[in-house]
DNA sequence: CTGAAAGCGCTTACAG
DNA sequence: CTGAAAGCGCTTACAG
């Protein structure tokens, strides 16, 4: 017997509600909410009509139950408000609509140690509400990945790279040099970084590949010029962090002369430092967010759409294939150059206005 | 007989798996994982440890389909990539802690009509994934809204109102009016506005505003002065359409001397329109953003983190207690002074370093 | 084109 | 403290 408060009561429509009213069987108004094709047209519309006055539509978790697949995918982020993101977010939700699933996203919140991100990560991935999972900027120790295995759910990596998984990543250290040589090879003397918590491969892979610029231009690494903001709020990826370090440098009794940043947000900040300050040298980001071509802010460019768009195509292959090989994308990065490095008055062929 | 690839077999381990393992039976299995207090510590310990070493986790469809309910809410919106809902969002993760409940972000994509946007909504509404729904910056016809009732789901509404659904929303119009008002009495000849796409309620509200407080001071309204910028891209709400519209009001004939403008990301593109002009007028925008404190913009404040956190009990009220009745909270915005109305000269008590 | 029935993996009174 | 069993609302061979 169904006895439920009134509000529950209407709630609880449910399939044979359906085909009660419209004289089939449950079978049948299950097969026109699939679309499946055997299906009389007339029979169809009764149903459809039934339905529609009802306002019934089909529980996703009874037919995640029966189907044994959700049709849904889950991206899993620990930052949400990041312009990086978006633009990773918008290339998969483009390439979503070639596929019939649903992108559900969700966001880690709070987490205090890498211990803490693991566990919101499994507990996520362990309730089965999607066939597969993408995880975007989740930096973890590669041990960790490595048990993550166990659950034997398709997942792709985007910001990160592990040898077990799918992955969408860019070359960090690559970048960075690229970055830095440019600054060195425009004639800069002192070549100063802003960085950020170093608990993620890429700030790793950044910090690595701006060392290794200076040494191969035959220039000493001074640790102190390398900068970090004061708070570590997101690990100092903020506009506030970046603003902060820049400060700093700028006061720097080795007077840097030039700074490849670790992340475009931070430039941003960095930017405006100067600005307040009223001191200019030449800058170079990372990421190439969409605001930084409005600021004019020259830096390593991410595909970022192009990035969401395989991880995603990359995951669905994964689920329709388990088997399949485990690959890795690994953009270069390229070098945008704007006006905040004109004053290095270099070859423009690859500059934008 | 289960049969199934290598692949789905590991996935497949579920309670019966474990019951056998443990020597148990299934609802004590379930038990230990519903937090049941009558296992004994002996037994926990032993499901526990041989759930571990499978892999085990209760299906979140299975649970939700035998209790009726999800333990989820879902968090609806139409743009994620906005620091406006990102705001919105982390007061609602913060309240979350509070209720054992998860949150799950459904981003709508890619709508190009109100009606689009009215299905894409109801479908997620429909499929039953969630107790409860907070929509965020859902624009809607008070129609659609009435039609929205007959799903009788708990919804809350966040930017937006309808008399039969819970709601958290500002005044635009009394904030836009003492926006525009304060110009005026500080001596403003010539206010604009940076509008946008006159699709939602806020910004049909806010320019309402804008005209009343003209209007109130005896000034004439003059349409030409409500400006757009050249793309509708997000409805305008963005830095671009924010900085085609300010160089329009720094070539207009009328000269304006200040300008209220509907949101902070288009100020901040107005703001640097004013810096590559070379001519600065005094701006407030609305929403105080975070980033605006940052740039020193002058703003009509929006308790943003406040809003997501009432949102968040309001509707957990309605999932307890689904016939109490409808409230309502509408928060008046806040003039909060910084660097962008400095040469106003005005009074700074209310203003911020 | 349609229906009867088994099964998806859980929870939860009920009984002990 | 523990188990047997009904039920949640669907899908999907299978049979006709």
């Amino acid at each position: 017997v169904r006895v439920r408060v009134a509000y529950k009561t209407a709630l609880s429509i449910n399939i044979y509600d359906i085909a009660k009213s419209a004289g089939v069987s449950i079978a049948t108004v299950s097969r026109v909410f699939n679309n499946n094709t055997n299906v009389s047209p007339k029979t169809r519309q009764k149903i459809l009509d039934v339905a529609e006055s009802m306002g019934y539509h089909p529980r996703a978790f009874a037919q995640g139950l029966a189907r044994r697949n959700t049709k849904t995918i889950i991206l899993i982020v620990p930052i949400l408000s990041n312009y990086y993101f978006m633009e990773i977010l918008a290339g998969m939700q483009d390439k979503l609509l070639e596929y019939d699933y649903d992108l559900n996203i969700y966001n880690i919140k709070g987490f205090e140690s890498v211990e803490e991100l693991r566990h919101q990560v499994e507990y996520v991935m362990k309730k089965g509400l999607a066939d597969g999972y993408a995880l975007v900027s989740v930096h973890l120790p590669e041990s960790d990945w490595e048990s993550m295995l166990r659950f034997r759910t398709p997942v792709v990596l985007v910001d990160e790279f592990s040898p077990k998984f799918d992955s969408v990543s860019v070359d960090s250290i690559e970048g960075a040099y690229t970055a830095t040589k440019f600054l060195i090879d425009s004639g800069c003397r002192c070549v100063a970084m802003i960085s950020a918590v170093e608990t993620s491969k890429p700030i790793r892979d950044r910090i690595h590949g701006y060392k290794r610029a200076l040494e191969d231009s035959g220039r000493l690494v001074d640790a102190d010029l390398i900068i970090c903001g004061d708070d570590t709020y997101r690990d100092g990826f903020t506009e506030q962090a970046g603003y902060a370090a820049m400060m700093k440098i700028l006061n720097h009794p080795s007077k840097p002369d030039s700074c490849f940043c670790a992340s475009d947000i931070q430039a941003l900040g960095a930017l405006k430092a100067m600005r307040d300050a009223g001191k200019e040298i030449p800058i170079i980001g990372f990421d190439d967010i969409q605001i930084s071509r409005f600021l004019g802010l020259s830096t390593m460019r991410q595909p970022m759409y192009e990035m969401g768009s395989m991880a995603l195509d990359k995951l669905m292959d994964r689920i329709e294939n388990p088997n399949r090989m485990v690959s890795h994308t690994v953009f270069s990065p390229e070098l945008i150059l704007r006006t905040s490095t004109t004053v290095l008055n270099q070859a423009t062929e690859t500059a934008q206005p």
